[in-house]
DNA sequence: AAATAAATAGAAATGATTTCTATTTAAGGG
DNA sequence: CCCTTAAATAGAAATCATTTCTATTTATTT
């Protein structure tokens, strides 16, 4: 059912494979879409009895640590986490559709060569893109 | 003292000038930092006996609305805001110093071409450096 | 100076996120 | 399998940045 080389993943990383991280993976793996914690909490509470939403909190925060997710930003400045598959092979952003909530892996080239213009050494840089994906166009 | 053409503007889009607001805007006029409506909210409190941070967070926000301020992402995903001087007449995207918080405004010829790779119609786009200004490097 | 719509202070509410702690559980070795 | 142990969890409570509400004040126009 869930990747098996994403566990194998997360346990070379010596982290536990619980029912409930497991349900967190397939959410997402499932659904291409960036989730809020509350959002993955609603999913979780039909599967699971007993189901706290500081762990949904914790887990999502602990994939994103290791590359499992990444997180995105919207306008209700709000947590939303998404799959990151590319992790950290290519360098590449994130294209959000803002009417399903779709997110897609973009490769990019872009690099910041401002360091010249300012004398700023650049730290990090972040760029994301948000639209209309094709399935929501039609 | 404060930037005539400034007021020229918000006057014109038929935006009172309080005080508060004169003080709000010479605080980022002096320094090209981004700040939260906290650290605004303590700058102005020195000036004015009665302050309200509410008061604060609406002003920021029309500064926005209006093309004065920019909003600023930092980590601690808390509001910040800082003037941008190059208000869409030229593409710029924003340079932060994460050791005093300057904020730059740098032209940028980044452009999404991305609708064709994924069939993405995009709709807007964000991109922010973080690094240490010429000024924190010494 | 008076009229008026907008701006404000201050208190209170909101709600997403975090902290805390006692209990449960996954993983590894016998 | 069964034990052991460190890690993960639920649930309640706290935190705290941001927003809402309302009576009062104020900037602007007559
Ligand atoms: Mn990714
Ligand atoms: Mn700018
Ligand atoms: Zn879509
Ligand atoms: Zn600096």
């Amino acid at each position: 059912m869930i990747d098996n080389q994403l566990i194998a993943k997360l346990k070379a990383k010596h982290i536990k494979i619980t029912p409930k991280r497991e349900a967190i993976l397939q959410l997402f793996l499932n659904r291409e879409c960036c989730f809020s914690p509350d959002q993955v909490w609603g999913h979780l509470r039909k599967q699971f009895k007993h189901c706290g939403l500081p762990s949904v909190y914790r887990n999502l925060e602990l994939f994103a640590q290791h590359g499992v997710l990444t997180k995105i930003q919207k306008t209700d400045r709000r947590l939303y986490y998404a799959l990151c598959k590319d992790h950290d092979d290519h360098p590449h952003y994130h294209m959000i559709c803002v009417d399903c909530g779709r997110v897609e892996d973009v490769p990019t080239n872009i690099v910041p060569e401002v360091d010249k213009v300012k004398g700023f050494k650049i730290l990090k840089h972040f760029y994301q893109a948000e639209g209309v994906c094709q399935q929501c166009a039609n």
